[in-house]
DNA sequence: GGTTAGTGTTGCTTAAAAAGCAACATCCGA
DNA sequence: TCGGATGTTGCTTTTTAAGCAACACTAACC
């Protein structure tokens, strides 16, 4: 290139235009040497940078101070504004770090989302009127995704796959129960239950690749013993009714289905099997990922005031 | 101070907003610094740096490159609208590098308006619609003061004080002749008149201070004669009206009334003295003052197509 | 499951920019 | 005319940014 100068430079240092204002403001560069506690030399030297990387003549050296040249006042007028807008900004991150502002996506499990919303959610979202709270709602394996992908910062999931680059901040135990109807005959059999008693009657499971299909599988491996599924879908709520219509037996957590068991239209019956009893639900974030002021505060509190029973392992 | 760091800074360094932007864009600090040109570590520090000032993170670390956090989210905007709005503030420079935009304004002694506006303001004008140019019409010693103080940009005026920190761009060798009715026993006398013949009707003058009173001052201190003024006004106009209604005499550059010579209405006549042949009207300028590119085009204009008579003096 | 190319990061050195210092030229008012 | 004050200029010292190589780690890939 001919020239290493360009007329228009693609950006203003931020050092040139401070002292710049300020020896205008100052009205003089040694009044703003002094009010800045730097040498009149620096100023001197940092405006006429500016101008030079401009092009343009900023200030007039007036014997008797400096003053604005008309460039000058233009640029002036801009830094000014600029600066508002940084203070504005500044102010915005702020409010962020005082949960005054933000965005927090959950991404939550089927049958999670009421005990949640009346135990944390509630009270978190009066307390925080300007924060915008998501809450996604999806089975396990779109939990997980979401998380992993970033579009959720919190994830709250029964039995979910832990992949590395997926974190658990907190677990609880939550046996997988069986769930029928609460005229079942299965009920009347004393508790907790034989594997091999449920099996005897037709199964709606949810699909391969779920967390407790994982798990259903894995206690079939170790018990020797073959699930046939009569029903598959990726839905609670069909295999809920499943079992409300019929004798079939279906595998859920307790805390999935808390409505209808309150409610007397379903029952959980608890299934003597290490497997079974193993099942966990998690808290889950991912790994390494920074989350918001307002995202850890929400987690903090979901830990703190874990709504689904009894708080098992904490990574805090 | 027990914490060197504020919490929230002064001022956001541009060359951190710079790195952390190109970042951002290019999906990871490595692609980035190829585009750059610079070692990724710079960036990383860089970032780090803004990070700290900040005291929030801002880009989430991922392995496979950095995405930004709702913290920096909010910074990119910022930084997005800050870069359009220096580049519309570039724009408006080189604008007025361009004689797109920008202010002129003049301070033109009586007598030399319609001259320079007919010559060259018409046509400056039609040529810069963006420009605003301010014509400040004022008698001699407020066209000096007015450019010394920096009000005015471009002064005209006849037979100005030059103090230092007056600057005279170009002058122009005009007379200072006897203004009389055209009716008037003086016209009937032999050019150039004698000055002793003036001195014999009442005189009209402008006050002293003025640049035209201290030459005739001077003359009548070499001529060893006194001039008793009859009439002392700091108008040209009273004065032109005075000499016009009566056989009053006065002493005007002849451009300063183009206008009643060529109707007519008034005569000029030169007389014979070398103060009053020196008589010299000036195009001045604040000494060391950083014309805008604006204001000095037109000073460029105006003296290249000087409509005042033949150009005697040229400092350019 | 190990491998591998790719990422961000960290010590260290080198280059560049800013700041300090003293002296200077200039301007302005008394 | 003088004296205080202003902006400026060489020079040095200090601070900051940049370059370099090695590292720790992730994520995809065979």
């Amino acid at each position: 290139m001919a020239h290493d100068k360009e007329p228009f430079p693609a950006h203003l240092n931020s050092r040139w235009l401070h002292y710049f204002s300020q020896a205008l403001d100052a009205g003089s560069i040694r009044t703003a040497s002094d009010r800045l506690d730097v040498e009149p030399s620096v100023i001197s030297r940092q405006i006429r940078q500016l101008e030079q990387a401009l092009g343009v003549t900023l200030v007039e050296r007036h014997g008797r101070g400096v003053r604005a040249t008309e460039a000058g006042g233009i640029l002036l007028d801009f830094y000014r504004e600029r600066d508002v807008a940084e203070q504005t900004l500044l102010g915005q991150l702020a409010e962020l770090d005082g949960l005054q502002r933000g965005h927090i996506s959950l991404a939550i499990s089927e049958g999670y989302s009421d005990r949640l919303m009346s135990g944390v959610m509630n009270d978190f979202c009066a307390r925080h009127p300007q924060l915008t709270v998501e809450m996604n709602l999806a089975n396990v394996n779109d939990v997980v995704r979401q998380v992993y992908e970033g579009q959720a910062h919190i994830g709250i999931a029964y039995a979910p796959r832990l992949t590395p680059g997926i974190e658990s901040v907190v677990s609880v135990h939550q046996p997988l129960c069986a769930i029928v109807h609460p005229g079942h005959p299965l009920t009347r059999l004393p508790q907790p239950l034989a594997l091999d008693a449920t099996l005897e009657w037709p199964l709606g499971l949810v699909g391969h690749g779920y967390g407790i299909r994982q798990l259903i599988d894995a206690a079939a491996i170790i018990s020797k013993r073959h699930f046939h599924a009569s029903l598959v879908s990726n839905s609670l709520a069909t295999l809920k009714q499943y079992v409300s219509s019929g004798d079939g037996v279906t595998f859920i957590g307790r805390v999935a289905l808390l409505h209808e068991l309150r409610r007397g239209q379903l029952v959980a019956l608890e299934i003597d099997h290490p497997v079974f009893q193993e099942a966990e639900a998690h808290v889950i974030v991912r790994r390494q990922r920074p989350l918001s002021p307002a995202a850890k505060q929400l987690l903090r509190e979901i830990v703190d005031l874990w709504p689904f029973g009894e708080r098992e392992r904490v990574d805090w």
